[in-house]
DNA sequence: ATAGGTGATGTTTGATCAAACTTTACAAGC
DNA sequence: GCTTGTAAAGTTTGATCAAACATCACCTAT
């Protein structure tokens, strides 16, 4: 076995995996109301499965706070208060704050071509205003974060700050969708001070933009919370 | 329904809550080797219910980063390296300092009361040195600090602070085991410490203290692995 | 004697079903 | 008209079973 290895690792997903990911995926790009109620049988239906990888995968998704369990036994997507967005932007700034921390002596120049290619594919996005731009930017800047702190090395935050996104993601994708190029401009304005900070290992400096990045996208959501009447009303179950 | 209502919420809980309920006690405690195989049959016979609670209580373990799971699809406690206890003490640090913080303006006098009063326990167990001391303590630990936390009111902290306690909670048990009361003699020194600081609103002292306890208990388990040979070998597949 | 294959054993995953529980609708009584 | 009780429909929970998968022991061939 001396020569590199062609093959790679065939992926042996279970069905639940694959029904947890789409779920996730559904809810992170805010494809479900908040407060909606999520029908075990309704939903192995439209996954074309059985009830039983679907009744795990909601278990699973329960357990990292992404859905919320009622007292009645059944599962919906949780409703945002003011005072958990609060607490969830808190949370985010102080724990994405520390993996930027700890990032900064582990990232080294592909990372920065890397973080500044995504950066230059959001902004691209943004200019070239498809119908789907929300969806685009909303991947490329989940990809610019963790990127920046997967290099963190820390097993046990990455998982954490997983949830705090599964928990907040949904709502500011719906915000970010209402709003329009007005803030959009000023999106990636945050993600080229961290670059730069990072590059000059200025630590208060990009802990500085990180947390005003954060803070921006959750005052799209406290926009939308003191305007309830706007509220994007869905007719179709599931989307 | 003006008077105040004698009845309580008769607690409804499901089998599978439970079952886990009675798995996350016995990895708190240290019942499990770590690196143990979990068997979902083994489990069930144990707890005298089908399968079905249990491998759903072990999902949500898992979820919780507080069993592993492996590419054989089979569950395990997991090993914990050198790193990953740094990791967890770090974060651990990071996260109990923020609650600490959010917890000082609004703790008031019987707060500081039962805060006392649990501390004093945990001395009066330590005096006595019975033969369970390590299970007496940890209870009064876990409630000293949670009662901290919850005065935080941080619905998105707790949740992340259980689940480091239960990723951490079984070796810090299984080390406090074997030491003597050379350590245990400090082990309420840094509560003590807590409460008069919290009690003064001395917000750096009050979180010098914490990371103070939380950095002494971790270092019994650093010595635990430097001296791995000293592992207590346990015969029985199942405390 | 050892490497590799073959079968047996044991475990998990997914499907199906029955029972418990919730909710809704509707009718009877005040 | 409003409440209360009851039946019916719908949903989740827990048990059982079959199939996929992994592991282990043993046996053969080199």
């Amino acid at each position: 076995m001396s020569r590199p290895n062609p093959l790679s690792p065939v992926g042996r997903e279970t069905l639940q995996d694959r029904v947890y990911a789409e779920l996730r995926r559904s809810l992170m790009n805010g494809m479900f109301d908040a407060g909606q109620m999520l029908r075990i049988q309704d939903l192995a239906e439209i996954l074309q499965t059985s009830t039983m990888p679907v009744r795990e995968a909601l278990g699973r998704l329960v357990s990292e706070q992404a859905l919320e369990a009622l007292p009645n036994r059944s599962v919906r997507v949780p409703v945002i208060t003011l005072e958990k967005l609060d607490d969830l932007a808190r949370a985010r700034c102080l724990i994405e704050g520390e993996l930027v921390r700890l990032a900064l002596r582990h990232l080294t120049a592909p990372d920065f071509s890397e973080l500044r290619a995504l950066t230059e594919r959001c902004d691209a996005a943004f200019a070239e205003h498809g119908k789907d731009v929300a969806h685009a930017t909303s991947e490329l800047n989940h990809s610019f974060h963790f990127h920046i702190y997967r290099a963190a090395r820390s097993a046990v935050l990455i998982p954490i700050v997983e949830s705090l996104w599964l928990q907040s993601g949904p709502y500011i994708r719906v915000a970010a969708q209402v709003h329009d190029a007005e803030i959009d401009i000023s999106a990636t304005h945050h993600h080229w001070g961290l670059i730069a900070a990072l590059e000059r290992r200025d630590t208060v400096a990009a802990v500085r933009a990180l947390t005003d990045d954060i803070t921006r996208s959750f005052n799209l959501i406290r926009r939308r919370l003191d305007a309830p009447e706007t509220t994007n009303t869905r007719t179709a179950k599931y989307g």
